[in-house]
DNA sequence: ATATACAATAATGTCGGACATTATTACACC
DNA sequence: GGTGTAATAATGTCCGACATTATTGTATAT
């Protein structure tokens, strides 16, 4: 099968938007003009993005260029590609999007260094989601919560609902940076440490307290949110202290 | 020019800790298999990697591939490439290296958003500075705020020595990551953003009160340094707001 | 010896073509 | 309706050719 573009194919609505884009584009134009695309056409996560082919057809280029700039998107995780199935989006795009690379040079101590950053990260999202939440991110954290509590209660891994609850506090606060920063933060550690963020237990003790810090959200207590999230991570910071000296939970 | 190798040619060092990848590698591999090599090698900023056809060679894939994958990296500011002269390596990779690839979206709240992402690292470095510092840690940071105050009673551009007063600190908190998170978060949006941080009198009104804070660290007074902090983000916030509001100072 | 100019060359940048692999879709049959 | 199979769409991979850019090497002049 050739790339040759079947004369008189009916492709999807997603990239009529697509325009040639000057000889000498980089890459980075490539993701420029598809982030311009998804915004013009609404996508979502879980829609489809165009084919290569096509992408590079109504680009004015070759589709390696395509690729290589696909290929970088992914890497974020901002897309998955599969065969036959195409190229899905994974993650929020912004046509007015600016990249910011940093690179933690993690050392010495770096469990307990990498929490101790997390830790004001985390308290002054919580406070700022206090004063900032809507209503209906009030009612996604009440949900969530509740969820996180009865995967508990019924002996079932509760981790996954747990990062559904902070993700949930993290986007009430208004300000998209502090989710990025602290989720990269913990998924860049975990990929360079297996453990111990994948423990099972770790944090288990904290899970009472993450109703009342909900409701601290939700009634618009910053003080009380905050104090809470620095209680939740001190608790957890023991339980590393724990397990670094071969202390099992 | 054909990518055929030269049969004899003598490459440089870099790249001979490269081993063929099993079949079935995906980019990432290739990276994985780069930050080895650069580990191995010692490779540090500034340094050459090998020829992305010498790459592709020793790793037994196609250039394509190689390429997708130096985009990736391309694309996160961890090298940059140019013609004749090769790739470089532009931001640490090392074993313990995480990269954080941060999305910022071009509006308005950008400049108070990454603000407030920098506020709660700043004033919790500062306490940990007080906390932690050594003796001679303590004599830097105040000959540091000296060399600010008589800087800036010399009518002088003071930001160098602003920069080195706050770096003073960071160093002193005993968790390099705090310094490391603040110093890209400000450079990479310095880099974006040549207003309103390149202007001179930005945080001007805050010099005063460095004196306080370098006492308070020095004196071991967590709660009066970040507090003082706080203050000072506060004034640069306020700064900020004004100057968005059209009213340069 | 140093400086300048120019050609050669190395390395990235780009594209088209061919084919492999995978997963989805369409169609036939029960 | 459900099941099985073939066709097909889309990504994954590699190769070859050539363009572009910047560095390096060499010749010449002072």
């Amino acid at each position: 099968m050739t790339e040759n573009l079947p004369p008189q194919k009916q492709s999807d609505d997603a990239g009529n938007s697509l325009k040639e884009l000057p000889s000498g584009s980089t890459s980075r134009d490539v993701l420029g003009a598809l982030s311009a695309m998804i915004d013009a056409e609404g996508l979502r996560i879980g829609d489809r993005l165009p084919p290569e082919i096509e992408i590079a057809r109504r680009l004015g280029i070759g589709r390696a260029k395509v690729r290589e700039a696909l290929t970088s998107w992914q890497n974020m995780g901002i897309i998955v590609r599969n065969k036959k199935a195409g190229t899905r989006l994974a993650a929020e795009v912004s046509a007015n999007a600016i990249h910011l690379p940093l690179t933690l040079k993690l050392e010495a101590e770096s469990l307990l260094r990498t929490h101790a950053v997390r830790r004001p990260l985390e308290i002054e999202a919580a406070r700022m989601a206090a004063l900032n939440c809507t209503e209906a991110q009030g009612l996604l954290i009440t949900a969530r919560v509740a969820e996180l509590i009865a995967t508990h209660a019924a002996g079932e891994d509760w981790r996954q609902a747990d990062y559904r609850f902070h993700s949930s506090l993290h986007d009430a606060c208004g300000n998209p940076l502090f989710g990025q920063l602290i989720r990269q933060i913990q998924q860049g550690f975990n990929e360079v440490y297996e453990a111990p963020f994948g423990q099972p237990h770790l944090g288990q003790a904290t899970i009472p307290i993450h109703t009342k810090l909900a409701e601290a959200v939700v009634s618009g207590n910053a003080d009380e949110a905050g104090r809470i999230v620095g209680e939740i991570m001190d608790m957890v910071e023991a339980e590393i202290r724990q397990i670094m000296e071969g202390q099992n939970v």
